[in-house]
DNA sequence: GGGGTGCATTGAAACGCTTCAGGAAGAAGC
DNA sequence: GCTTCTTCCTGAAGCGTTTCAATGCACCCC
């Protein structure tokens, strides 16, 4: 009943303890008669390695911590998905762990991956982690910051560029005749919501006879974009917009259903719509969306391998890898205004 | 940089290492004045506790091991997240893996979690992993089983009754005056679809002015919902069903989006569509979708409760819990048939 | 046959923590 | 003044592994 350990593997194969675990870290030095006598005991007993003594005696673990800001959105599972992908193919494991937007969770999750001493951590914070993250990094753990740029550039970062997402967003919207362009999301002090903003205000700026509206919702899910698509809806049909842009593709879904089905408008004939993130759901709303990819696993991968770097040499500078979303033109935004 | 530990803690303190522990673990029992300086130098080195060395000693670790069949699947992640929760309240953390439904994957992770020594063991199992699940259980590891039960009941198991679900949605559709009703899932070789089927025809199985049509599509994702939703709007309005039980909420916003888009045919009004699992894209698809909601929350609690009782009380016989699903009408399959 | 060379194996130390038997010192009881 | 309690603290053992210097041992070369 009680688990195995090495020195009863020992016992049974008549060896001494030390070749059992060369038989299982560096079989190359073991002659061949003892490594098989050693396996046929390790069989028999079902010995498990304990991980934990072995952690103890390397003084660090080989896994990974990331915390994720969002455990229900897509776009985050998916990222998550990938490191751990990556980090496979190098021998590590994925911690996750979902701080919700939560300091209090994220805080416990750091204390968590300290104790385990992870091998290094992957965050997209919430709170004002920086002095935390810089003494956890004093304590030799690297620290790669995801989604999000470091504000002092001390820590590694992989993020997309959300000012020109939101810039390609609104110049696809005029390049197909749009004038008048409402922008839906919120809350405003979300970095992703302001970037995506300022990326719309940009794209906006240099035409004269283009008009930007901004609407604030309370949270980027389906229910605020609903009730935003049937507040706009309701207007007279010269005071709508003839184009929206949501900061995600759940405000877009919400507006979808909102414009739809409250108000019989026409997508996109009479209003384009076009989202942000591309989540797989997208493609699966009745008027496909048309959506701002983010190239996600990429990602999380990126980030993985600069981690890992960090982690073999910790001399290196910071990083900062910045990618560039893409436009995917589905049936919400198609054709032009009527 | 070298992460401090208890001696350098003792040491600066002028106490044992043993004092520093009974600090960290039953403070009760040491003087305030003692303890107060002990909390001044682990403040002041920075001190974390190694986690691997209190493991090693206590013999355990304060995780659990979950294993995912789909980590895309929003009905998996939200199980998840309930059974993080429930952990937490008991003071054990969750390391989540996702399996994918890739029998190497999952025995990865078992690996994994049989050399953390982990407390239990929660799976939705792929593969037949019954023999090394008992052998997992020997070593005194105990696990249950989630969304699946045991086929020898030697395993706790915690699912939901996918028959009944089946039924549940079929009667609505029938007493909401539905009469040629379809089956669009697949592939029948997962047993909750075959389940879903088998409810299916028994609800329909008590009436002889009913038909149902079983269309079997290769995989429960949108793109086969899709597709099959375009041939149904392609055939002559005659052979057409009046109303489609999906086997899961993908394929029935597949489904919603080959019939209105290539069809126009009218949802619920010509034809009425329920899914299965109710996940929150469910209520976002622009004819909000009906569905099966399964209490998920609950059944990631369940499981993680059933799973620390037998790890407290390895004597306990297994308990098989199975939920009775519940029926969400929404806009897809409200009103008569035209 | 003596000394060198390699290979396979051993045995003990070390990782950082918790626990526990026991000790020091003071208070209380007779 | 002696024992008996209490309270607080110490010191060492031990968890299961890895690692490394040391030891045999066989073989080869001169």
């Amino acid at each position: 009943m009680a688990a195995a350990n090495v020195k009863d593997v020992a016992a049974l194969a008549r060896v001494s303890i030390g070749t059992v675990s060369n038989v299982l870290n560096r079989p190359e030095i073991v002659s061949p008669e003892t490594a098989e006598r050693v396996m046929q005991a390790i069989e028999k007993l079902g010995f498990v390695r304990n991980d934990a003594a072995r952690q103890l005696k390397a003084g660090r673990s080989n896994a990974i911590g990331l915390v994720l800001l969002d455990g229900a959105n897509p776009f985050f599972t998916e990222m998550a998905t990938a490191a751990e992908d990556g980090a496979a193919r190098a021998g590590f494991s994925v911690i996750v762990g979902n701080s919700n937007e939560k300091k209090d969770r994220e805080s416990g999750y750091l204390n968590l991956f300290e104790e385990q001493r992870v091998r290094g951590i992957l965050i997209s914070p919430v709170g004002n982690v920086a002095p935390r993250l810089r003494r956890i990094r004093d304590h030799g753990i690297p620290v790669v910051l995801v989604d999000r740029t470091s504000p002092d550039s001390s820590f590694s970062s992989v993020s997309v560029d959300d000012v020109t997402g939101g810039a390609v967003a609104v110049t696809h919207l005029i390049d197909s005749g749009r004038r008048r362009i409402a922008f839906v999301g919120g809350a405003m002090s979300i970095r992703q919501v302001s970037d995506r903003l300022q990326g719309a205000r940009i794209a906006v700026g240099m035409r004269a006879d283009v008009s930007l509206e901004v609407i604030t919702t309370a949270a980027l899910v389906v229910s605020e974009g609903r009730e935003a698509g049937r507040a706009i809806a309701r207007r007279p049909a010269s005071e709508r917009p003839d184009a929206i842009f949501a900061a995600n593709d759940l405000v877009a879904i919400g507006l979808l259903q909102g414009l739809l089905m409250e108000g019989r408008i026409a997508i996109p004939d009479q209003i384009a719509v076009i989202g942000y993130d591309d989540i797989p759901f997208a493609d699966a709303s009745v008027v496909a969306l048309s959506s701002i990819r983010q190239p996600t696993r990429l990602i999380g991968e990126t980030a993985v391998e600069i981690l890992l770097e960090e982690a073999d040499d910790p001399t290196l500078e910071p990083r900062h890898v910045v990618y560039q979303p893409e436009l995917v033109i589905r049936d919400s935004s198609g054709g032009p205004a009527a």
